[in-house]
RNA sequence: GGCGCUAUGGUGUAACUGGUUAACACGUCGCCCUCUCAAGGCGAAGAGUUCGGGUUCGAGCCCCGAUAGCGCUACCA
């Protein structure tokens, strides 16, 4: 009879919008609250807001959750489809005399809440309907009156639960509305759906934004009205923007799917978003210092919900930039070059090398990178012969004629060469520049442009091994190319 | 306005059940390395824990008050 409990846990998004980061890390920590205790994690989409939500949104939310590499056990389940699952418990209420019919219209209540308001009182719905004698509603009814279900709340005490975050909470019933469970049309409020499904999906933890504790009472007491027992709900502090306002588009990128497309690794998102608004404690290095760079499965096993903070967090791009570049940094190339792929195919960009040079040029020019992008942009000369150069590279590196005449000439010495390595091109281009009586570092940044494009690129003759004698020589000879190319821009 | 929540450097967090000069990471600045730029190494600045009271031998941790920010205040979710 009493096996042990496993949790049950939900993601509950409306698809009235992309998925967003506030929405993504929820998501996130139920999904590793599930798989840290063995759990089940369910997909719902709470679309019972027609007018607003979209399959177009339901897939943006599918596609968000697969980048961040959150699987789902049971679900998607849509709410639209479950409306009878809704209704049954609404008249389950109404039964036990803890909901009533409103006939009262949107705009009678509409033109109170004003009047309220002017008045200086609060607008609260005045619960005029609950009153109302069986044969009051019956007569309604026959008029063709349509109603509302509303939720008879208690009208003095105290509901209250334990939060798995903030500790004890509790709102004056006096303080809550009757709130409506059942619209006039038959489509339930968030209020009722919630707790409806919730109840039906048997879940035991509710780990959902904090913009929820405010109506947490109102799910209470449905629980207490249907006889169920209550979940744990953890509430979790919001996310914010650099101005300590709830994220918005106003402060840039919020969905989710828009830091893929900045090329941004998953891993990274993952780990960034992982460690806002909760904390392993202190994960020591080898150096005695506090660690941050998890991946998933060590998420994994240390989450749990008493490192929640109760604080909101701001979102800072500087950081979630830092957790980009050890993450690429730490990629294998064969995992990054799928990724990179994308980034290519975006750019138009065909890579003109053999698939084994490619992997060994990744992992010499990953070091670098800041994001995916840098790899079909700043990068793109390490992996096609169609690149260009970069216009303040070459003046700052090959404005003078004399230096470019050197390298033209130096490429002749690399075709002759036999040992093309990091130390032969080396010795090849030192002994070069003394033979010429020019200094080392005028070639050296000269060749650098020549060969990549760019001014900044990984140490020159490893460069030159990546891309290989032929491309070098090629190159070298090109020199003028470049010049070319800045002067009469197309 | 009402109700609720929160408050540690610029940002994210740490600080065992109150007990050393409040720690770590990102960011910032400087130095080193060097063929460029990152990275890396070394170092620095930056909070006396929102403010004011109180309890205590002792408070970032407990209590009271203030302030600020955020959330909710719909027949949205």
């Amino acid at each position: 009879m009493s096996e042990v409990l496993k949790p049950r846990v939900r993601f509950a998004p409306s698809p009235t919008g992309y998925l967003h980061v506030g929405g993504a890390r929820t998501a996130l920590f139920n999904w590793l609250f599930a798989r840290h205790t063995g759990g089940t994690f369910i997909l719902r989409i709470e679309d019972t807001d027609f007018e607003r939500s979209s399959e177009a949104m339901v897939e943006g939310i599918v596609e968000g959750m697969r980048w961040l590499g959150l699987d789902w056990d049971e679900g998607p389940f849509f709410q639209s489809k479950r409306l009878d699952l809704y209704t049954a418990t609404a008249e389950k209420l109404i039964a036990s005399g803890h909901a009533y019919p409103c006939f009262c219209t949107k705009e009678e209540l509409e033109q109170r809440r004003q009047q309220a308001t002017a008045e200086g009182r609060q607008p609260m719905y005045d619960r005029r309907c609950r009153g109302l004698s069986a044969d009051d509603v019956q007569a309604k009814r026959d008029a063709g009156l349509s109603s509302a279900i509303r939720f008879a709340t208690p009208l003095e005490g105290i509901t209250s639960w334990k939060d798995a975050v903030f500790g004890k909470l509790g709102f004056a019933n006096v303080e809550l509305e009757d709130f409506v469970l059942l619209r006039s049309d038959g489509i339930p409020t968030y209020h009722l759906s919630v707790v409806a499904d919730d109840m039906d999906m048997r879940l035991t933890h509710i780990i959902r934004g904090a913009d929820h504790i405010s109506n947490t009472p109102k799910q209470v007491l449905q629980y207490q009205a249907l006889g169920a027992e209550l979940p744990v709900f953890a509430h979790v502090p919001l996310i914010l923007g650099p101005d300590k306002t709830r994220l918005s588009k106003r402060h840039g990128a919020t969905s989710v799917i828009s830091y893929k497309e900045m090329g941004i690794v998953p891993e990274a998102f993952r780990n960034f978003l992982s460690l806002l608004g909760w904390t392993p404690g202190q994960v020591k290095d080898e150096a005695g210092k506090d660690r941050e760079i998890f991946g998933s499965d060590e998420l994994i096993q240390l989450f749990s919900l008493e490192g929640i903070s109760k604080s909101n967090a701001v979102f800072d791009n500087d950081k979630l930039a830092w957790f980009n570049m050890e993450w690429i940094r730490k990629y294998p190339a064969e995992k990054l070059l799928p990724l990179i792929e994308v980034e290519w195919d975006k750019a138009g960009l065909e890579p003109s090398r053999k698939p084994k040079e490619i992997l060994t040029t990744i992992d010499l020019v990953k070091q670098r990178a800041r994001n995916l992008t840098d790899f079909a942009g700043s990068f793109r000369a390490y992996f096609t012969d169609d690149f260009s150069y970069d216009a303040a590279a070459v003046t700052k590196f090959l404005a003078d004629e004399n230096a470019r005449s050197l390298l033209m000439e130096l490429a002749g010495r690399y075709a002759a060469e036999a040992d093309f390595t990091e130390a032969g091109t080396e010795a090849v281009l030192r002994a070069f520049a003394e033979e010429k009586a020019v200094k080392a570092g005028v070639l050296i940044n000269g060749a650098r442009v020549a060969l990549t494009g760019q001014g900044v690129a990984p140490s020159l003759f490893a460069v030159m091994v990546a891309l290989g004698k032929d491309r070098v020589v090629t190159r070298l000879l090109a020199v003028e190319n470049a010049v070319a190319s800045v002067a009469s821009p197309s």
